[in-house]
DNA sequence: CTGTTAGCGCCTTCAA
DNA sequence: TTGAAGGCGCTAACAG
């Protein structure tokens, strides 16, 4: 049976509340009052109740994070964000990994409940219909994290300039004279949907605009995120007269699919095709794949000191961290083969 | 505030205990009382709060896990099975990530004080001098994930058979028709460490020897974990006269160098070089690498098991649980270009 | 400064 | 079958 705070008491010879105060570093105990209690916790190898304090401070001490874990591998880094900052507090983590659509209601509506954390962070889920409600109503605080969507204004948010990053992008290709370039991405027509696909390309828009370049709408192909499909979608761009000689995608991801793309059709990267991607995963390192990163540690790290900040003066206004992005040239572009002169 | 057991009570008209026996499902209640307690559960949308439910039972209702979150992309594949296992039971899960080693000397310490979990999952970390001591004077249950060396029997482990798992990736080789067959693995002549390198090594060692060869000394490489190094040892094996035509790492990562040194040396693969990487990570299906696939995801999930039954019955006696792998033949493994006749 | 007391919300006897 | 009471270990308010 571990020791208990009244043990310490007894062998101490002191009232139990002075036990506690000592704990708490209180400092209305004599220094002769401390050190006898000290004694007795180290002779006891005395180690309060987490249980017992949370109870009795009426807070969980725990915060929860939500995440698709394994869906995206930048999840795992960001994750990584917040175990590391939450480790130098007094709060546990607890983390949901959610992969269906049922547990992803399950988690969200039990964890915002009260009693259950003092906080959530949800990471790189974009809200569906009817849990923006479930999200508003919540008694505890929330921070989303790399959830951009507009409708989630209102909450505090650790985002990335997806409009920069996507500009950044397609102006690394400009530099080095592309004149035709294709975008990669996900369908961003739904309301509710991940909005960081729709702010890149507008990033890209704007950068080819301010190069004189009418994007033209074949240039942009967009399917179900993945590797396969969007090999399929480089196929098709690819396959056009005029086709573009550099691909900007947005994500690594799917960058790797248009690699394999050109790999079946005889393309050389980035001789006869540049292609960037977007999240700088571990696999693009690797890849020598140029590409959009985003600061996957530090957007964790800081979404938990919005949460801790928030859970400390629940009345605070949300804020929105926007962290920006970086160009990483890698061995994937290069100029185009071919001129490209009007 | 939400709704405590006590209010319940008396908007059902009943005392608190029944309450209680309600939400433990506790049979002794009447039909009717169960109902009127559970209108009113309803009506106050009433959640026993789970940290009042564990000071009572005097549990946490917590398991933590302990693992190198993100030096190895393997440990995320079984920390999901972990994740998933438990969110079908009522414990929460903790996660530490322990990245430095005075990290994990204090989670280890910090977990397995009781009082703070239930029970923990250590994944893929062996132990180093004094940490034996710690485990084994733990109250609370610990059970290991891939943790294979012989000083951990008598704790309760998953681990993966490594002895045959290099046996069959050697076989694998052989069966193609190579003679000359490289290992390179992390050093593992320390007496505390991984020693899944060794047990692989020994299945190299034994499939060769039923082959009729004797493997020789200087096939066998050895150095720090990663990628780079592992290069570097490609670079030296295959700088031999009489160099093998195949190469067996001990993991993915290390043969993703050992690829890059075929690379820089100009050497085809599998045309001049066969690789054989071990884990199975993503990467390893993008790459084409032909590999040994553990069951990652089930290591994790059967620890779960193992840890929830230790839990229910501390007196149970340890058990193993081990798991067998596969070769997944990919594209970097042929057969030799030159037959390799004595 | 320090001891005592009253909860925190729930579970579990013990009676009735 | 049910109500009431005691206790889980700790914190905080109140006396002294």
């Amino acid at each position: 049976m571990p020791a208990t705070i009244r043990d310490v008491a007894r062998v101490a010879g002191v009232g139990l509340g002075t036990v506690s105060r000592v704990i708490n570093n209180s400092p209305q105990v004599s220094d002769p009052t401390r050190r006898r209690v000290l004694e007795a916790i180290e002779a006891l190898d005395f180690h309060p109740s987490p249980i017992a304090r949370r109870l009795s401070l009426g807070k969980t001490l725990t915060i929860a994070a939500i995440a698709p874990f394994f869906t995206r591998p930048a999840t795992v880094e960001r994750l990584r964000g917040v175990e590391l900052t939450i480790a130098g507090t007094e709060y546990d983590l607890i983390v949901f990994s959610v992969e269906s659509p049922e547990r992803r209601d399950a988690t969200l509506r039990e964890v915002t409940r009260s009693q259950r954390v003092d906080g959530a962070l949800v990471i790189s889920l974009p809200p569906r219909d009817g849990e923006l409600e479930t999200l508003q109503a919540s008694p505890v605080p929330v921070v989303l994290i790399d959830v951009n969507n507009p409708e989630m204004e209102g909450f505090s948010r650790v985002v990335v300039n997806d409009f920069e990053g996507g500009r950044r992008a397609t102006q690394h290709l400009l530099a080095l004279g592309h004149r035709r370039v294709g975008y990669i991405s996900d369908p961003f027509d739904e309301p509710f949907l991940y909005t960081a696909s729709r702010m890149r390309f507008q990033g890209y828009q704007q950068a080819l605009q301010e190069a004189g370049i009418e994007p033209a709408e074949v240039w942009h192909q967009h399917g179900e995120h993945g590797r396969y499909e969007a090999e399929r979608l480089a196929i098709a761009l690819l396959s056009l007269q005029n086709a573009p000689t550099a691909i900007f995608a947005a994500s690594d991801t799917q960058a790797i699919g248009v690699m394999e793309a050109a790999r079946k059709m005889g393309l050389n990267v980035p001789k006869d095709l540049s292609v960037v991607g977007y999240d700088d995963i571990e696999l693009a390192e690797y890849m020598g794949l140029t590409t959009v990163r985003q600061p996957l540690f530090e957007s964790g790290a800081e979404g938990v000191r919005l949460l801790l900040q928030a859970i400390a003066d629940r009345s605070a206004p949300p804020r929105t961290v926007r962290l920006q992005t970086e160009v990483i040239p890698r061995r994937t572009t290069a100029q185009p083969r071919d001129g490209d002169a009007p």
